[in-house]
RNA sequence: CGCGGGGUGGAGCAGCUGGCAGCUCGUCGGGCUCAUAACCCGAAGGUCACAGGUUCAAAUCCUGUCCCCGCAA
């Protein structure tokens, strides 16, 4: 925001960009990019983001970040249910654009829609590309035991995030990275990365991109429940991983007596086991160690269905847990 | 009105077919010991989320409100 005396020209100190500039995007993600987007000055003049959906306990109503980030500064809100049929996306060619930036916005451009902008569609995904290309870049990453990901700014085609890429950003992934704190970073640097694209773009008129090695290509599948139950029968490395991977959702967790128990902070102890793996060794304040199929994992925190987030030493404190039962 | 669990000393839980508020841990005091997570004795600390109702009597039963959480989306 800047201030404009009354006696002075408004026009003289407006200098708007001069590119017709559009968003698409839904969660906090997509918001970070779009924040970041209004605070340069390359405020789009619509934004396309998900229907309001049912969602959360209650089923209530909630509008999506970003569309809770764009209506606070004004802009233009798009919600269509789908870009697939005529209907819908007729009223968006009609309108000229040089550029839509698209980031986690959920529904799939169909070929129309990626021809509209002069510049094509610009696709902030969460990956050095070509590796892992789809759904769950972050989650993937961690449970893969990779020790860098980052931010690809891409030309989009029709293809599952196949298009050629503008310019990427490197960020490390530390060894306690969870993907909630990989994400939080991915936002900042997705956002910052398309900033100096659309820079780039408004300076030059123009983009250069290289294609993708197909060769290279892995896939992030979409990560659900059934992936987040913790399979003892795998070494406490890979558990340790998924336990990051799945944290804040939707959660790592085992079953304990019929009872659901979520874990959210686990370490990798140097002991080595010949218990059954699922096998509780020991159940003490600084943790609660299991076998696994190798190693051992220390369980620090967790938290008990309807129960809040603990430490192993709150927990014990309240449930008979004892040394020698099983987890699954 | 999507389904469900829960709010009890500082922490985690039990009690909830109504009748003296309990357990594990922590805290404080003392003792015993120099045994990988010590042990023994003692003490402090709670208007049982809030409001109303039923009752001789409510943490417990009924109604309403607030807050926390799991599932599902």
């Amino acid at each position: 925001m800047r201030f404009v005396t009354a006696s002075a020209p408004c026009l003289a100190y407006f200098t708007p960009s001069k590119m017709r500039l559009a968003f698409a995007g839904t969660p906090d993600f997509a918001a970070a990019v779009l924040a970041a987007l209004i605070d340069n000055g390359l405020k789009p003049e619509f934004v396309l983001t998900q229907p309001d959906r049912a969602q959360g306990r209650g089923l209530k109503l909630a509008a999506s970040p970003v569309k809770q980030l764009a209506s606070a500064h004004h802009i233009p809100v798009l919600q269509p249910p789908t870009l697939k049929t005529a209907d819908a996306h007729a009223p968006l060619l009609a309108q000229p654009l040089d550029v839509l930036v698209v980031a986690a916005y959920g529904l799939i451009l169909p070929q129309p829609i990626l021809d509209w902008p002069r510049f094509g569609c610009l696709n902030v995904h969460a990956s050095l590309l070509p590796r892992w290309r789809g759904a769950a870049p972050i989650q993937h990453a961690l449970l893969a035991g990779d020790t860098q990901t980052g931010i690809t700014l891409m030309q989009m085609d029709a293809g599952l995030d196949t298009g050629a890429m503008i310019a990427t950003r490197e960020v490390p992934i530390s060894p306690d990275d969870t993907t909630g704190s990989l994400h939080d970073a991915l936002a900042s640097a997705g956002a910052a990365l398309a900033v100096d694209v659309l820079r780039q773009l408004e300076k030059n008129g123009a983009l250069t991109s290289v294609p993708q090695d197909n060769i290279l290509a892995t896939y992030a599948s979409k990560i659900d429940k059934s992936h987040a139950r913790i399979d003892w029968t795998q070494d406490a490395a890979t558990i340790e991983r998924a336990i990051r991977a799945f944290n804040p959702v939707p959660g790592a967790y085992l079953l304990w007596n019929g009872m659901l128990l979520k874990l959210w902070r686990a370490v990798l102890l140097p002991d080595a086991t010949t218990a059954t793996p699922g096998t509780v060794l020991t159940a003490r304040p600084q943790g609660i160690d299991v076998a696994c199929r190798t190693g051992v994992l220390r369980i620090l925190e967790l938290q008990p269905a309807g129960g809040k987030r603990q430490t192993a030493a709150a927990f014990l404190a309240g449930h008979s847990l004892l040394p020698g039962c099983q987890l699954g």
